[in-house]
DNA sequence: CTTATCATTGCAACCAGTCGCAATTAAGCT
DNA sequence: AGCTTAATTGCGACTGGTTGCAATGATAAG
């Protein structure tokens, strides 16, 4: 289902600057920052406000179009929720992240659920660490 | 072994800005923003610039004599380590979190070390998703 | 097509956190 | 105790992100 029909059956509007971000959004190779989206909408159509980005970016995000991924440097990073979720190993001293499949964590929730009645949203994490070859 | 020492014998200068962050860190009850340490040693010292309150806890963190952890809400809260380490469920709906014994990780660690070869440093980490009461 | 409504945007002020640089000062030495 | 010097602090400017409010404009109804 396109992001467009699920934003208007809640009774979002659909505006110029939601549907650039979404094509910016939906374009990108890689997980991106709020800042290059609001570099590359502007590119297209420029003076497109910062709060609309950050704004449009926490909607989507609400309606689970969208992840949010914390891979360090205070910085957020986003992508498109169609492409998969996983979660990266960020070493701390070669710089070098990974990707690592989502079930990874399946005996975690478990665990959680059933000793603390909890039921966790793990859906994109940041893991800090180090690679064994960086020893 | 007291973080005074710690700092000497590493080089670093006890200064009466270090000295009373730590006391601050020492005295809490709980996990504290940056923000509360500004005010609780300003109420001693006045005029202790916030730069002062970042960097400390930043070369503190480096040297292992705080934790750092991301309880959500783009905030960071930090703790003397000798309280121990632990990690947070964050309930999306009714705000409570929770403290979870850290080795409830283990099994992850083994699996990352094993497939991934990589050492994750998993201390303090915020958990997001729900209650299951909160349903 | 025109109008009315209310979601959305842009704006401007604001806040937390960072950084380079000049002034200060802790600590070792005499 | 006084001197030296390199670590540390405070300052001020800046950046990324947030918020309240007034202006705009997408949508539905007439």
């Amino acid at each position: 289902m396109s992001c467009h029909q699920t934003l208007k059956e809640k009774g979002y509007r659909i505006t110029p600057q939601r549907t650039m971000i979404l094509d910016v959004l939906h374009r990108a190779e890689k997980h991106i920052t709020p800042e290059e989206i609001h570099l590359q909408v502007c590119a297209i159509y420029p003076e497109v406000n910062k709060s609309t980005i950050y704004r449009t970016l926490e909607l989507l995000k609400s309606l689970g179009l969208v992840d949010e991924t914390d891979l360090g440097g205070n910085k957020l990073y986003y992508h498109h929720s169609e492409k998969g979720h996983h979660h990266h190993l960020i070493c701390q001293k070669c710089g070098k992240t990974y990707e690592v499949d989502e079930d990874v964590f399946d005996p975690i929730k478990e665990t959680l659920i059933r000793d603390y009645r909890f039921v966790p949203d793990i859906r994109h994490l940041g893991i800090f660490g180090h690679c064994l070859t960086c020893e």
